[in-house]
DNA sequence: GTAAATTAGTTGGGTACAAAACCAATTTAG
DNA sequence: CTAAATTGGTTTTGTACCCAACTAATTTAC
């Protein structure tokens, strides 16, 4: 029920003593029920399937989401697209660089503010983004699969309510 | 509904002429009934809430698991620590120099095999272990407070569940 | 026995991220 | 209008991570 690459190991491992800390009697004490941990897990995990999935294509979820705010919202400025991204603004500057030497988007100094760039996709990267998002799609039916249709609305919304409301110790 | 760090910001900013990328009239496209970006979201929000919580103390919530993880196994190599703990081995490596520097573990040559090391907590590092625990239990009780006690069971498998089960493309 | 394969851990190279300091353009106060 | 504050973006610095290549110890094959 919880075979990691590790139990894999553990079976193929013939001799069985093991000394004590071996993979499946490992023991997670209060670690077990504790949210933040299986989140780290999870996210990891998802991440790392969605990399092999989008294998063929050489971008990574973090750029995927990336394109396709710009496709959804274009003009958008690098401040905005980090805050929507969840992440700072200066971890976008050579993301955009990249994409932007790649030939996926459009970095264009605003006129009415010059401090500022409009960011929109090229045709290629109108592409690009559509080739990932059957590829995204592949992905999440397989989530879809894990979840079970049923529960998946409310787990999101549990994600959403734990993004909004954590920190915010209101 | 999909209020994020974002709305924080908006409300704090007086001037209300952002110009038309602004965080709430962000669209997000599929992206936002897609699991893993959530995932993303909500592991990077969560982490960044422990953090907060152990501000005083100075160990990440990666050290944390790690501290627990040996707590709970004394003798663990370091092998069997790095897959229990869901992350490479060589992670590990920098990580546990430093846990040990700062006289929280021990690191032992085993006698029957003298390439592995044997892991456990100084009396130092049960100390720290509990302070984390505490503090670990506060963050955690906040989850709690926002997924609600009902689903947090559910939460956890659906969570373990995605560990498991990606990428095993069964 | 020695040679080949395996295993525990480390090192080196590279990516993704955040925080703080910074620059330049713009807005606000006086 | 000028000085100060604010804002968009970049740079620098530091952490956490992975992967692939490596070393040393141990096991397996012959």
């Amino acid at each position: 029920m919880k075979q990691d690459a590790l139990s894999r190991s553990a079976e193929t491992d013939s001799a069985s003593q093991r000394k004590g800390a071996a993979n499946e009697n490992v023991d997670f004490g209060p670690l077990a029920n504790w949210v933040g941990f299986h989140l780290r897990l999870a996210q990891t995990a998802s991440f790392q399937a969605f990399v092999a999935e989008a294998r063929e294509i050489d971008l990574s979820p973090g750029r995927f989401a990336t394109l396709m705010l710009i496709g959804r919202n274009p003009g958008i400025s690098q401040t905005a697209l980090a805050v929507a991204n969840g992440r700072d603004k200066s971890t976008l500057t050579p993301i955009l660089e990249d994409l932007e030497r790649r030939g996926f988007i459009l970095r264009e100094k605003l006129k009415t503010d010059r401090r500022s760039y409009q960011l929109t996709l090229t045709d290629t990267g109108k592409k690009m983004l559509e080739q990932l998002t059957a590829c995204a799609k592949r992905h999440d039916d397989n989530l879809d699969r894990i979840i079970g249709v049923k529960d998946r609305a409310k787990f999101i919304k549990i994600l959403q309510k734990i993004t909004a409301e954590i920190g915010h110790d209101d």
